[in-house]
DNA sequence: TTATTAATTGAAAACGTTATCAAAAGGGAG
DNA sequence: CTCCCTTTTGATAACGTTTTCAATTAATAA
């Protein structure tokens, strides 16, 4: 059980040593003998020695705490890298805090408690974040340009074309695409132009179909369905993981088999893809990876924080699963 | 623009007063003159002073920082109640810090940082945290003999009376209800009670229909609406938010109109209902008066500590909007 | 005036660490 | 046995606050 109450000087007390020692001991500073370390571990041990953090980031002027910016917790997308990204952080020496608050307020909150780094999702305009002088780096916003901090995003062209290629080396030939065409959101019109582009690049260009699901929630996939089978695809992609929960639920109501009808494919690259009523066939940056680039990005701009900033766009992953199967028509294009 | 790298003692030196003097200043001491008081807030003002949260902290043994368990992200029920918490929290000494790790690991790192009290959110029957001393107090855990620690939870059996009666003044009597009806989870089991026990107050008994709609997403709502209408209601109890959505979309497509042929009220009284395809009216505690209640009650605990725990059952509020309207029956019951 | 009290200010200790040296102990070599 | 060098340990000064109590100043009464 852990005692906060026991200070460094109860340590040594007890130990027999000066309380400095004990200092470079829980350090594990080459300074001290082995055997006096192992002495003063074993003391700090019984008797619960929790470090204060006050005192310690009061001297060294380091937190080792990062601050997540996320404003808008009421959309669920990022709830997924949110975990994977404190997960991510138990493996370093840092810990990562949340606050759900307007990014002004954030990054006072964030100021005082003077974390080390911030991650920010997403952009804000009207933020000069760099006035602060706290390291960031940003997740998920399209710049190709020299940008001014750095950026950590996927590659969604990439993504597309691996996509496509896959259901095309089935056979598949009609391969629609389901997903928000809002031209205000740059990440979904990044899908959107990546499938046009890989379609065409793989000489499938007379077969390009985009239904645009006006939103990205589960009852847009089921509901776009209608207008997606005009085109008698063997083949589908859904913009999103509730996209294509919809999608799947209202196929199987129309009585088609997935994959043995119509394969689907599915962006974003979640656990849950494979918990779905047809574990799922997809493409995006697995989560976990992604959690672990920014989690590396925030790192390396704290401890280097003089380099110019980059984009780094991350590869995608093809995981497939259950949910794409050669085409049932013939492939005699 | 804030400068961290300000102390008390440039304010000092510049003010031409002794720091001590300052501290006093800053905290609003009424042992110092009010004209000095004025000066060094000035100075301190203009320097960009902003306090040292580690230095505070390690003399005052007190961090103004309250943690919140939400274990559970990918969950979004509980986000809306998460930012109205924050928002309380802005009109409080206090600030909130989030952790989305599971209980133990969250714990741990609410340790180190010596946050005054926690925010737990549902229980874990394998943890116990008062083995802990930090104080903390629980939301949204059904229980009404003498708890082990502070609950705050709404009333659930009040609000579904609150539903049914309003509905029933409305000359409705076929009443039907659609929530999950899962027998481990206490909360909807305890919906499910309550509507049972309005109708049977109410002289109902004959009409009482639950709908076990399986869950409590949109879809579950929007597909549990052909059950629900072999009763013939004239009005519908949804159990959340997400399923009262779909089956107002059902209700729809079938060419019913809210509230002309069927009045609907939903669970849940978080703002998003006022924005539905049909403004809805809905029963529950507000958010933003439980994230206020949440707030002043781990406040409370932590100033006094020493008292029993209590279960506090908030009474709920009926939000009348445009879903609900008169029955199109003649009520001649 | 002078003594007494009240209002204001300041000096210094404390909070629990780390970091910098100086001091002590240990180990060979001459 | 002494000297020098290496390893290990310990004193002490920071870090930026709050807090306690002593010291000063101002105000009042005698």
């Amino acid at each position: 059980m852990i005692n906060l109450t026991v200070t460094i000087k109860d340590i040594a007390k007890l130990a027999g040593v000066s309380y400095s020692t004990v200092s470079k001991a829980l350090n594990n500073s080459p300074l001290v003998k082995e055997e006096t370390r192992r002495k003063i571990l074993d003391v700090a041990c019984e008797m619960g020695y929790e470090p204060n953090l006050a005192a310690k980031q009061l001297v060294r002027k380091k937190t080792d705490v990062i601050g997540l910016m996320w404003p808008t917790i009421e959309r669920i997308v990022l709830a997924t890298l949110v975990t994977n990204i404190s997960k991510a952080f138990e493996k370093t020496p840092y810990s990562m805090i949340l606050s759900v608050d307007a990014q002004e307020t954030a990054v006072d909150t964030f100021r005082k408690f003077q974390v080390d780094g911030m991650i920010v999702f997403g952009e804000s305009k009207h933020m000069h974040l760099y006035d602060y002088t706290i390291p960031f780096v940003v997740y998920g916003v399209s710049e190709s340009t020299q940008p001014l901090y750095p950026i950590i995003d996927a590659n969604h062209e990439a993504s597309m074309y691996k996509a496509v290629e896959h259901l095309h080396q089935l056979g598949h030939r009609q391969i629609t695409y389901i997903g928000q065409y809002d031209k205000s959101d740059a990440l979904q019109i990044e899908k959107v132009d990546g499938y046009v582009k890989a379609m065409k690049k793989l000489h499938l260009a007379d077969y390009i179909h985009i239904v645009d699901s006006n939103g990205l929630n589960w009852f847009d996939g089921y509901s776009a369905i209608d207008r997606a089978l005009e085109s008698k695809p063997t083949a589908m992609i859904g913009g999103s993981y509730d996209l294509s929960g919809g999608m799947i639920r209202a196929l199987q109501e129309k009585g088609f088999s997935i994959p043995h009808d119509i394969s689907l494919i599915s962006y974003d690259n979640i656990p849950q893809m494979a918990n779905m009523e047809v574990p799922m066939t997809c493409i995006g940056v697995p989560v976990h990876l992604l959690a672990e680039e920014i989690v590396q990005a925030i790192i390396h701009q704290i401890e280097s924080p003089t380099e110019e900033p980059t984009v780094k766009k991350l590869t995608p992953t093809l995981t497939i699963r259950e949910s794409t199967g050669p085409s049932p028509e013939p492939s005699d294009s």
